[in-house]
Parts: C-alpha cells; sequence; structure tokens
RNA sequence: GGGAAUUUAGCUCAGCUGGGAGAGCUCUCGCCUUACAAGCGAGCGGUCGGGGGUUCGAGUCCCUCAAUUCCCACCA
C-alpha cells in the first residue's frame, strides 16, 4: 500500500468506473421506493463556488445514504441559464473583445449566448463530477433546452387560461444598465452616504436627494398635522429653475421630523407614484429608461445622465440663490443585484402572476421545511405577498409565448417548475415524482423555493417535494461572506488539487449545523485530510497483519514455534458463530453497535455535522487508540477489526465515497457490484452485530481501563494521585450534599437517588484503596 | 417600523424531551513506541452575556435587560 492515500489517482479511476458503467443511473423500479432530488441547477454565470461545495455535498450524502437504504435513489442534475445574470456576462465578455452588443443583431447576439451556455455547462458538469457527486448524467437538464423550454411554453397558457397570469402597469424597479424591470427581490439595499439638498419652492423649502428630479415635480406634500405648512396647504408655489405653480397638499406619506418636513412629488420615486396615483396627479417624467434627462421639462439638462444632472441643477439652484442647505444624510439606495446600478421607479406595463390564491394554497399545503425556524419565515413572506412580475426585458431568456411579445420571462419562472420539468417522460413523472427533499441555501427560499410550491401544486396538482431542507452560506474563517471583490474566495476545485475530494466534502460537513452559516478555512481541510490518513494508515496495519494469515501452514507453523501469533485469524467463518470474542472485542463491537444506531438516526435527520464528528471521534479513539493497541498486545482480534473498519467505511461513504470505496476494496469488500447488497434496511445497516448488548463486558472492561489507568498516574507521580483523591473528595462532598437534601431525596425519582447513593459507596470504596 | 436568530474554554462550535459542563484547534509538558509526527500520551483553560422567576434541581423552560447578526418593508 502507499505510504499515503493517493487520492489523484484513486479518484480518477473511481469515478471513470462509476462514470463507464452508470452506476448512478435510476430506472423505474416497481419493486423498490424511489427517493428523488432535483440538484438547484448551478447558474452558468461561473465556476462553481465553495456554497456550490456545500450544497452538492450535502445532497449526494443523502442521496448516497438513501440509495445504501435499498432506495431507487435519483439525483437529477442540472444547470439554470440565469436569464439577466448570464446575459451580463456575455455582454462583458463581448466588451473584452471588442464587441458592442447594440452592434450585433438579436440573432447574432443570441449565437453567443448559446456557445456560452454550452461551454458553462461542460464546466459545470465536470466540477460536479471532481466533487463525486452520484447523480444521473443521462438525466442531465438545462433551463433553457428544448424539453424545458416546453414545460415554460405549457406553464405560461395554462396560468394564463387561468386567468392567473395578467399584463398591467405597475410601479416596478428598473434598472437602465441590465434594461429590464427587477423584481422586488432583485433589487437590494445598500445604505449610502449622500447629500440632502434644502431647496427653495416659494415659501417654502423641500428636502430632496435627488434636485434632479425637481423638474418633475407634481406637487409637495406636507404632514396634515404640520403646523408650519398649514396655510400652505391648497396654494401653490413654484419649482424653481422651470418656474411651473405645483399644489401644497396635506398627505400622512410625507413625515414631519425628516429634513424639512415638505418632500416634492415627482415620477421618480416609489413614494411619489404612490402618492400620484391616490391624488389623481400625473407627474411628467424628466428621466427616461437608459438613465437619461429628456422631455420638454429637462430643457437644457436633456442629454444627461441622471449623475451628470444631479451636479448641473445643484450648482444652477446654488448660483441662483434656491439652494438653502447642503446636508450629509446616509439612506438607503435601491441597487441592481445583480449589476448594482442605481434603479429607476418606473410605472410601465409588464406580465404578473396573481399570488393571491396560489400564496393561499401554499400557505395552507405545504412542506416540512427543516430546520423549523424558516417555517415561519416562508408564511409571513406569503402572507404579504404581491404579484409576481415575470417579464424581462431581455434578449436571451424563455420569450413570452405570445405573439409579438419581445419581453422574456424571469429566470425563476422556468426555475420554478424545475422538479418537474427535468422529467422527460410520463411514466418518469409518475414514478420519481414528487420529489423527496429540496436542498438549497436559504437565501432563496424566497426566489425559488415558494415558486416551486405554488407552481407544483398548480401545474401538477401537487407538492413538488416532501421536505425543505435549507442550509447556511460558507463565510470564510472571520465570518464574512466569501466573494470575488474581497478576494476571500476559497475555490472548490483548488480544494480537490491538494487535499482531495473525500477532505473537501468532510470538512464542509464536519461540526457544521445547518442552519447556521458555517465558516470555512483551509485549515478544516488539514483536518479532514488528517482523518483519511488515519483510516488509510489504520487499513495499512490490518493489511501488513493480514499478510501473516496468508501463508503456508508449515511457515505458520514454523513462525509460530518462533512465537508469533495468528490466533486472530483463526476464524474465517462468520463472525457471528465465534465464541470466544475477547473483552476488548466485545467492548468495540458494543460501541460500534450503538453508533450504528446513532448515526442512522443523525442521516435520517440530515444531521450530518455531528454524524461526521460522531464516526470521526470514533474511529480516532476508540478502534485506533485504543482498540487497535489492543489487538495489538494480544495478536488477536484481526478479524474484528476488519469487521469495524468495514462498518465505518460504510457509514462514511456517503460523506467521503471514493477513500472508503478503495480501502473496500483492499479489504475485500466489492462495493460497487455490491449495490443491491448495500439495502441498510434499519435496523439495518448491513451485518450489524445481532447481540448489540454487552453491558456486563462493558462495565468490566471500562472498568479494567480505569484500573490500568489508576496503576500508571500512581507510578508516574504522585501529584496525579493527590489529584485523584482531590477530585473523589469533592464528588464525595456533592452526592453527601444532594442527599442530605430533603427535598431531592423525598421528590426527585427513586431511580436517580438510588444512583447517587450507589456513586458515593463507589466513590468512598475508591477513595479508600488510593489513600490506603 | 415588521420578523427571525445568536451570546457556552483564547478561537470555531456541540450540548436531543431540565438530573454530575463537552469536542476540535490553540497553548504547556513528555515521546520519532515498526499503521500513522498528517502521529501518541499527559495536562492548562468555563461564575454557560447580565438580572429575575418556575423547580428538589436550570446551559436547557418563562420573564426582563444588554450586545451582535440576518431577512422583509421604508427611508424625500
Amino acid at each position: 500500500m502507499d505510504k499515503n492515500f493517493d487520492f489523484k489517482r484513486a479518484e480518477a479511476e473511481i469515478n471513470k468506473r462509476w462514470l463507464d458503467n452508470e452506476m448512478f443511473r435510476a430506472r423505474i423500479n416497481p419493486d423498490k421506493q424511489p427517493f428523488t432530488i432535483v440538484m438547484p441547477p448551478p447558474n452558468v454565470t461561473s465556476k462553481l463556488h465553495l456554497g456550490h461545495g456545500f450544497e452538492l455535498t450535502i445532497l449526494d450524502a443523502i442521496i448516497r445514504f438513501k440509495r445504501m437504504q435499498g432506495f431507487e435513489a435519483l439525483l437529477v442534475p442540472g444547470a439554470d441559464h440565469a436569464a439577466i445574470a448570464t446575459e451580463v456576462k456575455v455582454i462583458e465578455e463581448l466588451k473584452r473583445q471588442g464587441i458592442e452588443k447594440k452592434d450585433l443583431t438579436r440573432e447574432q447576439f443570441l449565437t453567443y449566448v448559446e456557445k456560452w451556455y454550452v461551454e458553462k455547462q461542460e464546466e459545470i458538469k465536470n466540477q460536479i463530477k471532481r466533487l463525486g457527486v452520484s447523480a444521473d448524467w443521462s438525466r442531465f437538464a438545462f433551463t433553457m433546452d428544448e424539453p424545458r423550454k416546453l414545460a415554460v411554453r405549457d406553464a405560461f397558457k395554462r396560468l394564463r387560461r387561468r386567468g392567473l397570469i395578467y399584463k398591467g402597469e405597475r410601479m416596478i424597479n428598473w434598472c437602465p444598465q441590465c434594461k429590464t424591470a427587477l423584481s422586488d427581490a432583485e433589487v437590494e439595499h445598500t445604505s449610502k452616504p449622500q447629500t440632502l439638498y434644502h431647496i427653495k419652492f416659494s415659501d417654502l423649502v423641500i428636502a430632496t436627494v435627488r434636485p434632479e428630479a425637481i423638474l418633475s415635480a407634481a406637487a409637495v406634500a406636507v404632514h396634515p398635522r404640520d403646523k408650519r405648512y398649514s396655510k400652505l396647504v391648497g396654494q401653490t408655489v413654484t419649482i424653481p429653475i422651470i418656474n411651473i405653480d405645483i399644489p401644497v397638499i396635506a398627505d400622512d406619506c410625507a413625515d414631519m421630523k425628516f429634513g424639512t418636513g415638505a418632500v416634492q412629488m415627482t415620477a421618480h420615486s416609489g413614494m411619489s407614484l404612490e402618492f400620484c396615483g391616490r391624488h389623481n396627479l400625473k407627474p411628467v417624467p424628466v428621466i427616461n429608461k437608459d438613465g437619461i434627462m429628456h422631455g420638454d421639462r429637462a430643457g437644457e439638462f436633456a442629454g444627461l445622465t441622471v449623475a451628470e444632472a444631479r451636479k448641473a441643477i445643484a450648482k444652477k439652484l446654488k448660483d441662483d440663490g434656491f439652494l438653502i442647505k447642503e446636508q450629509k444624510h446616509t439612506s438607503n439606495v435601491s441597487n441592481c443585484y445583480r449589476c448594482h446600478t442605481d434603479v429607476e421607479p418606473f410605472i410601465s406595463e409588464q406580465w404578473f402572476v396573481k399570488m393571491q390564491d396560489l400564496a393561499k394554497r401554499a400557505i395552507e399545503e405545504r412542506p416540512e421545511i427543516l430546520p423549523k425556524k424558516f417555517e415561519k419565515i416562508y408564511l409571513h413572506w406569503l402572507q404579504n405577498i404581491k404579484d409576481w412580475c415575470i417579464s424581462r426585458q431581455l434578449t436571451s431568456g424563455h420569450q413570452i409565448p405570445i405573439q409579438g411579445e419581445t419581453d422574456v420571462l424571469d429566470t425563476w419562472f422556468s426555475s420554478a417548475l424545475w422538479p418537474f420539468s427535468v422529467f422527460d417522460k410520463l411514466q418518469d413523472l409518475a414514478y420519481f415524482y414528487p420529489t423527496n427533499v429540496l436542498v438549497c441555501g436559504y437565501e432563496i427560499l424566497f426566489f425559488w423555493v415558494i415558486r416551486m410550491v405554488f407552481s407544483g401544486q398548480e401545474h401538477m396538482e401537487r407538492l413538488p417535494f416532501d421536505t425543505v431542507l435549507l442550509h447556511g452560506i460558507v463565510r470564510d474563517k472571520n465570518g464574512v461572506k466569501m466573494s470575488k471583490s474581497l478576494g476571500n474566495g476559497i475555490d472548490p476545485i483548488d480544494v480537490i488539487d491538494e487535499f482531495g475530494a473525500d477532505a473537501l466534502r468532510f470538512s464542509l460537513l464536519y461540526g457544521t449545523k445547518l442552519d447556521r452559516d458555517p465558516r470555512y478555512s483551509i485549515e478544516r481541510a488539514t483536518l479532514a485530510r488528517n482523518f483519511i490518513n488515519k483510516i488509510w494508515n489504520a487499513t495499512k496495519w490490518f493489511k501488513a497483519n493480514e499478510e501473516k494469515c496468508k501463508m503456508s501452514q508449515e511457515e505458520r507453523a514454523r513462525l509460530e514455534k518462533l512465537g508469533v501469533k495468528f490466533r486472530g485469524f483463526a476464524y474465517a467463518g462468520v463472525l457471528q458463530d465465534r465464541k470466544d470474542l475477547t473483552l476488548a472485542d466485545k467492548w468495540i463491537l458494543t460501541k460500534l453497535n450503538s453508533l450504528i444506531k446513532s448515526i442512522t438516526k443523525k442521516f435520517e435527520k440530515f444531521d450530518f455535522g455531528v454524524a461526521c464528528v460522531e464516526l470521526q471521534n470514533f474511529f480516532w479513539h476508540d478502534v485506533c487508540d485504543v482498540y487497535l493497541e489492543e489487538v495489538k498486545k494480544q495478536g488477536e482480534g484481526y478479524e474484528v477489526f476488519r469487521f469495524v473498519l468495514m462498518k465505518v467505511l460504510w457509514m462514511l461513504h456517503p460523506i467521503m465515497p471514493f477513500v472508503t470505496e478503495e480501502i473496500l476494496w483492499l479489504i475485500g469488500d466489492k462495493p460497487e457490484i455490491a449495490k443491491a447488497k448495500w439495502t441498510f434496511a434499519y435496523q439495518g445497516w448491513p451485518g450489524v452485530w445481532p447481540q448489540a448488548n454487552f453491558p456486563k463486558e462493558k462495565k468490566e472492561f471500562d472498568a479494567l481501563l480505569e484500573k490500568e489507568r489508576e496503576a500508571r498516574a500512581k507510578l508516574d507521580e504522585q501529584a496525579g494521585r493527590g489529584k485523584k483523591i482531590e477530585h473523589l473528595k469533592k464528588e464525595i462532598a456533592r452526592g453527601e450534599g444532594m442527599l442530605s437534601n430533603k427535598n431531592f431525596v423525598e421528590r426527585a425519582p427513586k431511580k436517580l437517588v438510588d444512583e447517587e447513593r450507589a456513586k458515593l459507596e463507589e466513590h468512598k470504596k475508591v477513595l479508600a484503596t488510593l489513600e490506603g
């Protein structure tokens, strides 16, 4: 065996075997229960990051576990075209090549996009494969391939037929850079320092951060109870520069405490547009959809960008004496979540999905959401949901299936259909749908999960999945979100290259709790690598000793005479038949058995973090530090060791598929042809030691260890003994205290009181021995 | 403004339905012991954020205060 696990060679070999033999292909099998997961399709915008690595590891751990339990387990892989995000990337890429999008025809541009789709899909597929994800590659789906296009068209038509889609004028968030409407969820708010300009409109002064918008003002709002302005309500004031008179109107939306308490109402803020709706005003827009000043009112400023106009108008107001004050002010700015450009609110014709009925159903009938705290968030969102703006003014993406429409659909429209649109055949749909568990980051609960829920209910008449498992965002070791701009990101492929896929996978799950944002540093990969090394070396030790029993009878007899022991391999039969297990054997088997139960339970709950810790502690400390050393001393127990090693490898396999498979081969188990054998019907991991409990022996063994430790301590140093005595005295004092408490003795459960009494006696005895 | 969390060892975090405070890393000391120095053994380190309450008993349940984080809405 190699000195260390040669993961580069092993991963390549094993992966090839898996892929060539289509080991993870799932087929309709009436004798088996299906277990289906659809992979959240990564965006084709860039290569995978560590967050994908985390998610894919969870997905694969679940699907492998279920496959081992005997389900017809299917993990459907795929990728998402991510309309707006991809289009931005393609435009950037073309720019680098010196090509401007506006110089291309629609068809030419789409050719570039198509090419991008193909390249990125391949890249993503290869990265997922390197992680060792056991997906059914024959079913790879892309949200913009033909079957998915068909599904989108059908879904749109159906919603339209049912009267759930309408075209309407709405205030929408507009990105002047992407030149498209954004849904509320696509707008991000960041706090930024700004200047609040105090501008004189006749007898009153308004405060605004957008002096360029005064040209569009249709009214000034003041609070109804604001005594400063009560005389002016109903009067008119004049907009500087353009000298147009507008009314002063009392309305609750004006905050008396903010600025001057008087606020202009224009065509360019959400609050204004709502106000104008209430008061039947039609404000004149002065900014067009490219973010450029335009129209009669813009006058001399027409043609300037918003930023340029802001400067120019502020200067003119100052020169003319209308600018009373400039005040530093921090407030939230709305940005496009893709390109971070300031969004402009606009009244615009867009397509919408009516949410009221869909939301109602998604509230009444919903999947189990884990961790549970997200259920409240899910409900809260649905109870406050607004209609869903689904049209986008992009070139690439699903075209709205209506003649003459050039708009495309929100990328989430196609993602919402994912749990059923991935199935090309009706039979597959009937067998594999609804899917079992959906795994995704909590940040797309609103974008995606909720939309899948009501889409499944609407189009398939069933929930798309029973369970939603939400996980956190991978952060760096300081708790900061990994991002390209900060340069604190870790490339999962780099980690695989340096430490191996198993190390990456284990390190991502080890000790993490799914509802918390995990912190990742390369140190974690090192620790995982060390653990793998530990397993590898334990195997090496086993293999070296196994050689002993491959010798000829004569050779063995000869060596036995020289004092070499072979008893550990004398039993070729079934382990269960052995009547002469040593204390150590029984001890480790007992521990193994309770571990199997615990791990099964944890896997069922998708609690991989703690499962990893338990598996590592058991193998490293119980198996290697205690049991293996014991076997060395006694010169027997190799067969039990092999058994224990095998079980641990199987339990680790969903998390670390490569090294476990490699070693299982080495120690004579054949995992790949044994796929069917891995029926982990619970009580159910294969070959569980049937008589699990050896309580008496366990106590004995523990006591033995304890005695040994005490003996060593005695010999080593007096101080150790002194401390032990001190500790025991403390314990005795505690026990006596509790037992002299009448309330405890009378009210606590009898069992506990008895236990305390027994412990006290025991401690006294040990103390006597030590002191004597 | 509405909502959801978090606070346990120097660091990162476990502690399930209340019954003697745990792990890993770090640090200190001793070991290259023929599977493993990517290792082994032995230690140091905590008034479980503060304060109340329920209980025989609270890290765990309730109230309250404080700090931190996230989500949604609004922010002229």
